[in-house]
Parts: C-alpha cells; structure tokens; sequence
RNA sequence: GGCGCAUUCGUCUAGUGGCCUAGGACACCGCCCUCUCACGGCGGCGGCACGGGUUCGAAUCCCGUAUGCGCCUCCA
C-alpha cells in the first residue's frame, strides 16, 4: 500500500512550489488508491504557527486535496526522539557532543538511492558529516525528526523537493541505522518566477491565497499545476482532476525546474472559466465577489454571467470589466472623443425603445449610425465610454439592457452635461 | 570553496540511437470574424548551452566546459 505525505514547516503561507509538491503527492497517492497524510513539521508553538497550520489546511481543502487520517505535528514525537538517540548513543551509533547528540556518518563507502525522478544518485560518506539529531536543548532535529516520522508513519514514498538531495544519504543512514528500510525517493525540481529565481515570498503572489483572491478557480490551477514537470503526451494540456488521478506518474515526471507562466495559467483558467455552465459560472462568481467584499446585487451578478463569462478569465477581472453595473461611472471626457453629438442623439433614441432589451436596443443604435453615417465601430465607441466609462466593457447592448433605460439615460446625459 | 542536481523554441513540454528537414501548448506577429474587448478560425516567427568522443547514424550514450540552482545550520 502506497502512502506518502506533504511535510509543510509551519513558518508561513502555503507556497505555490510546494502546492505543486502536494499535488504531486495527492496525485501519486490517489492514483495506487494509497494515502496522502499531512504532517505538520513544527518545532514550536507560537501563535504563527498555529495561523500557518491553519492556513494550510485550509488551501489545501480549496484545491480539493484532501489528505488522510488527522494531521500530525513533529512536537508531539518529541520523547520518541529524545528515547531513539539515547538508545543509538548506547549502541554506540552516536555520541554527545557539547551538550548535543549526533549520529555517526559512515566515513567510507557511498550512500546512495534509486530517485524516482533522477535515477541512481550517490554521495561519498567521507563527504557525510555526524549529524546533529538532538540539540543542546533537546529538541530534535528536523533531520532526525523528519526520517524517522516517515519510518513510524509507514511512508513508503518520499516525494519532496529537490533542496532536500543533500539530506537524503544521511537520513538512509540514519534510517538504516534503526533498523528500517528506506522509502523511495522522488526528488522533484524546484518553481521559479519569470526572473529565474525560485519563487518566493519576495516574488509576487505565489501563496495559494493569492490566487484565490485574484479570482483563479480552483480546478485550472490544480491543472496548471500539474503540468509544471510533468506531461501525459505529447499533446494533452486540459485534464480533470479524475484524469489527473488516473495518468499521473513519477515516471514523466521531469528533473529540471519549471517557470511558473502566469500567461499560461490565466489562459488555461479563462478556459475552465468558459466551459462552466452558466449557473455554475454564477455560484463561483457570487462566492469570489463576496469573498473579495464586493457587496454587490447578486440577481445582477448573475445576470450578468451570459455577457461576462465569454471575456474575461479572472474573476478577479470582474469588478473592472463590469463594474459600471454597480456603480456610478465617471468618464474621462477626453475619451469621448468629440464625440458628445452621438451620446446626445443616442440618447433620444434610445428613448424611444420599449421594451429595453437588446434586439430593439440594437435596431436602433444601428439605426442611428446609418443616419449619422457612421461605422458601428465610430458610433458606439461614445455611447459605451459614457455609460461604462471604459473603451473596453461587455457587449454594449446586453450592458444597457442590465443597466436598464433610466440609467442608461440618466448616464448618456450626465455625460454631455461633463463634455 | 566542497558536494550534488539540472540544461530541447521567450515559457511549459514531447522526444529514451534511425519515425526529427525536432511535435504540441502558452506568449508573440499577421490575416479572418467583429459594436470595443475577448472567443473562435487560418498562417507565421522561434529551440536541441558549448566542445570533444562512441556509432553506419545522436536531441537521445560517454567525457569535459559553461551557466543556473540546491545543500554544506544545534533551520526546515
């Protein structure tokens, strides 16, 4: 039976590099039907500390995955460590050292693994040094702490980060030292922003909230994601999460560091965005406008989804796209571009139309054009700027259908009124 | 500095000795569609880091160089 673990340290947000390593755990575990456990590898009990576990819980359970079992904390093994290297100072496999105790590396020889994603890696042991596993103050060591949990806790798969390599032949050592078999090793690369760093909280949004807040769905990013070093073909980019579970392998899953492409996870969001169903569409947009504090008439925002839903690929676009449904708009008059003749004359007609629905909307702003033998394009351009206040915004005719004909009328003129 | 890992279009990748005059996607450019934007359609630009081997034949194997990254903490 398969079962790994995401091993998060608690000292801040959920980082994007290490979303990616969960999912690749979440996936791997998933796809033998094995288990995916979290453990939270803490070495105190500050209050940030219990923000940050909370925190990754929480992102954790918005991507969708799940882990098993409850969460386990590195502290509350704390006497089986103390008890495990006092038991390896007897045995002679380590010593007290200035107030620590620290494992005896092998001095000859070479440690070394199968990677499942690097193949065959070695270190020389004369290269090892003895490893602290207690400190003077008797906490253990994360080097210590860390293999062992993945002994007691059966992990059969150790799918991490690729900073851990240099850590790898000690903890075999260690792990082999109490007896135990080692797991399998899967090192994976590392995320790095555009500038070729790896990403960090110094680069921009790379928390999973982040994300969240700029209006990504849950599903693309786990998509995007999964493509960051690994691939299924040559050819398949958009997958669900239950084809995700059932092609992902630590086989296609590449060595060398991926550039986090934000154009490209906007592209694939805007494309799970537009596959949804319309209701679907509402509810994920209602529940991102209320969490972002956008106090706005739900009945509208879902009305609005047909006119949006085509345009934008963010949420997190909506408020500016199509704001103006919400609130007052004031136009730049150098946007109107001479043009107030055209809002005066659109507004007569528009007058005129009854009902105020798109059709009959349309048939007469065209109608107007022709008369003023203008092109579409030249005579709408006013009429939007001064009901939207942008150049850009949703089709113009639904928009003033939404907006509703005392408003739009009431906008029309305020707007030669400024010019 | 030592040890380790990595290196295919700008980016993510396919490729495991002949299928490769290197395929796909995003981005970019052009055209079409069109009330703006977007979507969609069509076309284009663009890459095996470098140098040696091995082989009839190398993006694919070996060695070296360069570059990037990681670790070298009583951090995780």
């Amino acid at each position: 039976m398969v079962r790994v673990r995401m091993a998060p340290s608690p000292t801040g947000f959920l980082h994007i590099g290490n979303v990616r390593t969960a999912l690749f755990n979440w996936l791997f575990a998933r796809h033998h039907g094995g288990e995916f456990k979290l453990r939270i590898e803490n070495t105190d009990t500050s209050r940030e500390v219990v923000a940050a576990t909370e925190q990754i819980q929480e992102s954790l359970r918005w991507l969708g995955l799940e882990w098993d079992g409850d969460v386990t904390f590195q502290l509350d093994r704390m006497a089986d460590c103390a008890a495990l290297a006092r038991q390896l100072v007897e045995e002679g496999k380590a010593y007290e050292d200035e107030g620590a105790t620290r494992f005896r590396m092998p001095d000859e020889g070479v440690t070394a693994w199968d990677d499942a994603v690097r193949g065959r890696v070695e270190f020389p042991n004369e290269k090892l040094e003895d490893l602290v596993l207690v400190r003077s103050d008797g906490r253990p060591t994360y080097n210590f702490a860390s293999p062992m949990e993945d002994v007691w806790d059966g992990i059969t798969h150790v799918i991490r980060g690729e900073d851990h390599i240099s850590n790898t032949p000690k903890q075999i050592n260690l792990i082999r030292a109490v007896g135990a078999e080692p797991p399998r090793y899967a090192h994976v690369s590392h995320v790095l922003g555009a500038d070729g760093k790896s990403l960090s909280k110094r680069h921009g949004s790379v928390t999973v909230d982040d994300f969240r807040h700029q209006g990504y769905y849950a599903p693309a990013l786990v998509n995007f994601l999964a493509l960051l070093g690994w691939s299924y073909d040559d050819k398949t980019t958009i997958m669900s999460r239950d084809e995700l579970v059932g092609r992902f392998d630590l086989e296609r899953v590449v060595p060398s560091p991926a550039t986090f492409d934000y154009q490209k996870l906007d592209w694939l969001n805007g494309v799970y965005l537009r596959a949804l169903s319309r209701d679907d569409y509402a509810e994920e947009l209602v529940r991102y406008l209320r969490e972002t504090g956008h106090d706005w008439d739900e009945e509208l925002v879902r009305r609005s989804v047909p006119i949006v839903q085509e345009k934008i690929e963010r949420f997190g676009q909506y408020p500016d796209f199509a704001g103006f449904l919400f609130r007052d708009v004031h136009p730049e008059p150098v946007l109107l571009g001479g043009r107030e003749a055209v809002v005066e004359a659109a507004r007569d007609a528009l007058a005129e139309v009854e009902p105020f629905r798109a059709e009959p909307i349309e048939a007469a702003l065209r109608g107007l054009a022709e008369k003023l033998e203008l092109s579409p394009r030249k005579a709408f351009e006013p009429i939007r700027v001064a009901v939207t206040g942008s150049k850009v915004s949703p089709g113009l005719f639904e928009s003033l259908e939404l907006l509703g004909k005392d408003e739009t009328l009431r906008r029309l003129t305020a707007a030669v009124a400024v010019a």
